[in-house]
DNA sequence: GACAACTACGACATTATGTAGTACTTCATA
DNA sequence: TATGAAGTACTACATAATGTCGTAGTTGTC
């Protein structure tokens, strides 16, 4: 149902929303103080983005006193999945084979994480086979 | 080099130069030609699309009688390993094995892609070795 | 030289985003 | 209970990308 991937929106809101990933929930002090390690940030700043997320539907909050909880509506790894579909359906015409291909043809890959694909590859298929 | 993945234009941009890999190179005629199969476009929307994608690096030309005739500057395959590159950094902090994991994992692959992909693997690995 | 085809340039609307101020609300506490 | 700190809501503004085209000027060809 959601429109966007997470890698379309910009550097501030996926930087919130990876802090709401970490800490499972947060106010928006909590991810303002964050934030604020890296560089300075005016606090409304950061509501500003949560509230923008919240309407894009990658937030909810609940009310607790005064302030708001917020919540992720997806976890990390279906956010990444749902990039990836999208990312694979634009890129590659929905063909996912192409995407590895590239991955694997170009170099992108040490000895190790070929080994370990592998791995993945024979785990997956023993599964399958069940 | 390129600041911009090529997921990151729109609709408009990415069907232009999408075209002129098809074709290997092309007039903003035939582009516009092609295009309007799917939908009515002046002839100066593709003419803009192209010199902004010429701008940001993505098309050259040369003239030929008074007419431009527009080249891509990487392969599709190139554009499309800078653009999994940049999603990967994006999305999965650089670790591509983490993209893999999704894929192979939350089931978007089937039986025959698994296969395929083992097979890519192997064949890599073998290459490796030597 | 006229005309059709081209390009150059500019314009405008829309959307997303970062950024933040101001005003209103509310909880806790003195 | 009055008040101040902490919260949210709302608004605003600048910037950039994009889609969309019109107009005007240029040029190759017949």
């Amino acid at each position: 149902m959601t429109k966007k991937s997470l890698d379309h929106f910009g550097e501030l809101q996926r930087a919130v929303i990876e802090v709401v990933w970490e800490l499972g929930e947060a106010s928006v002090r909590q991810v303002w103080k964050r934030l604020c390690r890296k560089r300075e940030l005016a606090y409304t700043t950061v509501l500003t983005a949560m509230q923008r997320l919240e309407r894009a539907g990658w937030l909810k909050h609940r009310a607790e006193g005064k302030k708001h909880i917020y919540l992720p509506t997806r976890t990390r790894a279906q956010a990444g999945a749902g990039s990836v579909r999208k990312f694979v359906q634009r890129m590659f015409d929905g063909n996912a084979l192409l995407l590895f291909r590239q991955l694997v043809e170009e170099g992108e890959l040490s000895d190790d994480e070929l080994e370990e694909l592998q791995e993945l590859i024979n785990k997956k298929r023993e599964d399958r086979r069940k």
